[in-house]
DNA sequence: CTGAAAGCGCTTACAG
DNA sequence: CTGAAAGCGCTTACAG
């Protein structure tokens, strides 16, 4: 536990300046400043309240995220989890609204009284945590990846189990796919994105950016994507959600508008926990285990403060692919609704009783 | 901001002492800790890092519920937004885990370094809320209530819209009705038995308990208590879900049986956000707004910190009904299907057509 | 169980 | 822009 006197000496200057460049005073040099705190992060100094080391940890986003999303709310309770284990609390930190002018992140989280942050960041703010990680501030990065081998990262990797779903879908006889995802762009999707594309490149099937929807992760962003769906001329046969939200959407939007999943329509949802089972018909789902996830993000941030753990690391955890319900051939004359609710082939609407394909897992890969 | 010196002179003590009461040294009397822990409290002594402090506050739950429930975080995400208005960071402390042995509250959350805390807390543990109320910490309680009026806190009142839901299904014929909760006890969800038990005395239906199901609040649960329902001798035709992830968890497990909802059986469920739309039939509910009662903690809490709010205060905010499709008039002649999923009364499954009232907007009650 | 006093860790005018 | 030094706020042996 080095004070302030060790930082001095180890970067050459006085406690003053040392005291300076931890709160951001005024009159010190960006030089100056930079060199303390970057021997101050590797020298492990620690926010005190008192004489006594704090044990709190943050968990920084950017406000572009809702914190309710059942995404965001299972990482979360993932992480406070197993920090409870090492004695850590969790601080919820927004950097972009409350990190002050001409502040280095060090400075921000020591003055929230952090010792170490879990990012949870998305992909237009991938230069925050490079410059963390630059600072050497304690950190890992959630569901972002880096090749950069100086930031720690633990995300899941969607891209396999999409292809699979895909490939899947290919198998079944569908050869229109759309392609549904929310308008925040993160590793995450654009893996997804990537094994969409892989897929159809692999069975010789063009990809067109027309079939490619991005909407607000609402329901009413699936609903209009599946609206969209159903009224095109030459209209795909499936939908690849990449979000649980509008995958719901979706499904909801189907059975208001008559349209029997999978029947007329097959669609791939994606699951953060386990609500692909709230829907009827069950979701067929690419899924992830986003509790696991933060969990594992708060037991290496633990093992990075306790001196446990020195190298950097990258984590890729697997996905899984679950075939369920939602998902079946294609209809051999596909129905077309157009906007106006008329049916441009009429098909008899016997009842809903759907046929339910057995429940197979999928890949809990390696 | 009161230094420990103040703090000494007001309680009489040295400031040796003070430090002692503030950190839980051994050795000092638990009347002499008491009062000088009164006197910190009262005089409005702040956490400090060095000689900053701090702007912390602490989401205190007790580790009974589940963070990534959607009523858990609706709440955190108002009451994160709101604080950090105000330049207040959130921590989530889980006050059964943490707390050490012999600590007071006002100790613990000192240790935390948070200068107020919102209590998240169960019925079961409702002595803690007295608890800290009396040792005069700054707080607001969540989601219970207390007639005690040193106890400051904000709550929903679905009883209304709970009688309002029982005279609505009353009134389209059903005699019958079941009512399924969670099994974590907490005012909410009393006050909803309340309204249940009620409405059905105004009406001069007898109370049954064995038409009461309590289980965990997940769609298991829910399926269960529509399995059960569906199998009685004597069947109810409706049934009022108090919790969402119950109400989805039966009318999914409805879907699979072959169940109409509502031709079947009605079902009026319950919304903390807007996840009604997310099921099919669209779910007539009792709903309430988790993240503006999230919001409104926050608020409150800050106006305690900044001294803007002196006098303590009992908040009640109103939940709504909202009619939508998951209710209709009861059968004619009920179908039951034993637990062996045989039908003893056969009815024609026509299709899924089920019409749709038009929905109409509850009580946005004053 | 409590206090007087030494002293740690930090911040902040003051000087240059 | 930086340092020497005063001093705040707290903790902690030591004494009783």
């Amino acid at each position: 536990m080095p004070s302030i006197r060790k930082i001095a000496e180890r970067a050459g200057v006085s406690i003053a300046t040392v005291s300076r460049a931890l709160n951001n005073d005024l009159g010190i040099s960006a030089k100056t400043r930079d060199r303390v705190l970057a021997v101050a992060n590797s020298a492990g100094y620690k926010a005190k309240v008192g004489r006594r080391v704090t044990n709190s940890v943050g968990f920084a986003y950017t406000g572009e995220q809702t914190l309710s999303h059942p995404f965001e709310a299972a990482v979360l309770e993932g992480a406070v989890k197993s920090l409870g284990g090492g004695g850590f609390n969790l601080v919820l930190l927004n950097v972009k609204r409350d990190r002050l002018r001409g502040e280095t992140y060090t400075q921000f989280f020591r003055r929230a009284g952090v010792r170490g942050v879990i990012l949870r960041i998305v992909a237009e703010s991938r230069d925050i945590c490079r410059t963390i990680a630059s600072e050497g501030f304690p950190h890992v990065v959630l569901s972002e990846r880096f090749e950069s081998s100086d930031i720690n990262c633990v995300d899941c990797d969607s891209k396999p189990d999409s292809v699979r779903a895909m490939e899947y879908l290919i198998a079944l006889g569908h050869r229109q796919i759309a392609f549904a995802t929310h308008n925040i762009p993160d590793r995450d999707h654009t893996d997804r994105l990537e094994g969409y594309r892989e897929a159809l490149g692999n069975h010789g099937l063009p990809f067109r950016p027309e079939l490619v929807f991005k909407h607000p992760a609402t329901l009413a962003g699936g609903a209009t994507v599946l609206k969209m769906v159903m009224s095109m001329a030459e209209r795909p046969t499936a939908i690849y959600y990449v979000d649980w939200l509008l995958a719901v959407g979706g499904i909801k939007a189907a059975h208001e508008m008559g349209v029997r999943v999978p029947e007329d329509i097959s669609i791939v949802g994606f699951d953060d926990t386990n609500m692909r089972h709230a829907v009827h018909p069950t979701l067929t789902a690419v899924c992830q285990n986003a509790v696991k996830l933060g969990a594992e993000a708060g037991t290496r941030l633990t093992q990075v403060l306790t001196g446990e753990r020195k190298a950097p690391f990258q984590i890729t955890m697997p996905s899984f692919f679950e075939i369920n319900e939602s998902t079946g051939p294609p209809p051999e004359e596909p129905i077309r609704i157009a906007t106006n609710g008329r049916r441009t082939a009429e098909v008899d609407q016997v009842g809903s009783d759907i046929p339910r394909p057995s429940v197979v897992r999928g890949s809990e890969a390696s």
